[in-house]
DNA sequence: TATTTTGTTTAGTAACTACTAAACGTTCTA
DNA sequence: TAGAACGTTTAGTAGTTACTAAACAAAATA
């Protein structure tokens, strides 16, 4: 093979590693992406071993993960019963599956328990310092506001099915 | 102190905890965050340590790491030698400030490494097999579009002095 | 100048995370 | 039915990270 494309391949490896780490997922996820997205074919799981240099078990979590983002199709071929693992090259699709699955994660758990917060502060606890109770009202409810902003944000872009440049386009001319 | 509130606060402490630790901060960041925005008046160092029970090394750092990241305000007061710091309350502005910080980071560089890949494959290295590079070239190429879109995106937030409820709801409407 | 009061830096540690190696479970084939 | 070909799961490990405890630095006060 081309010695010099390889190299480039390594590279480009490499940069999507640390990007996937920079965001909290394993580096070997970015690496596993960068392989399948410079491949004109999908691979299998023993093609990937080769090719990203981790073991068969990284390999096997990592890209079921990816595939659960919708950064990774799986693929079959009949008659073989090998699992194959192709990218897709659909991004904005992909960030979608991606703030969907981070839903239902502890980040919302954490954010049900801000609004419980809330709930009980609006129900009367706390009502011996009244003042105190107050200013705390003032300051969750700002803050569950701004939650409540960043969740219609991310529940917006979830609910469409095309976010192309356009879309990008005309955002930033609002924000301009 | 009124004890049901003090529990409260543990409760609303112990959550954006656990939110900043999935946004990749420590979670002592959250506490210390969460602890400075319940409080009415400005803290010093030693009176954090005591509300959140972090030693005074940890408070120093992160309360100072939270400051860079405009979430907390430093003040002093005349004739008296100790830090205070006290919450931001205009989440719009820290985000900014916190995206502008993470601009120039490894988060940065990475996505350089990914352009100058581009550049390779455009100012011609592997061109002994053509098809393969024209393959990479046309992937990265998208690859890169589409972080260039994310950039565009950060960037004009940034440039923003101000991102309230009304430019948020603009976005919300066209992304319906 | 010695002591106290403050914040910072450093050395060490405990907990976590992503990985490897290998055992395991299935399904196909001889 | 034995064995091979896969993918998954598990036990152990190396590297990382956020913390503590304590040394340190700087500045005010006695």
């Amino acid at each position: 093979m081309d010695t010099q494309l390889t190299q480039l391949k390594q590279d480009f490896t490499e940069g999507l590693s640390q990007i996937s780490k920079f965001w909290g997922f394993p580096k070997g996820m970015g690496a596993i992406f960068a392989v399948l997205y410079l491949s004109p074919n999908a691979l299998s799981l023993d093609e990937l071993v080769e090719q990203t240099g981790l073991t068969k078990g990284a390999i096997s979590t990592n890209v079921r993960a990816l595939a659960r983002m919708g950064l990774v199709r799986p693929s079959t071929r009949l008659g073989d019963r090998k699992d194959y693992y192709e990218a897709e090259t659909d991004f904005y699709k992909s960030i979608r599956a991606i703030l969907k699955e981070r839903q239902n994660s502890e980040f919302d758990m954490a954010i049900r328990s801000v609004r419980e917060t809330l709930e009980k502060l609006e129900s009367g606890v706390g009502v011996e310092d009244e003042a105190e109770r107050q200013f705390m009202l003032e300051r969750v409810r700002a803050l569950q506001s701004f939650f409540d902003a960043l969740d219609g944000l991310f529940n917006a872009i979830i609910r469409l099915e095309s976010l192309g440049f356009t879309t990008i386009e005309k955002v930033l001319s609002i924000l301009k």
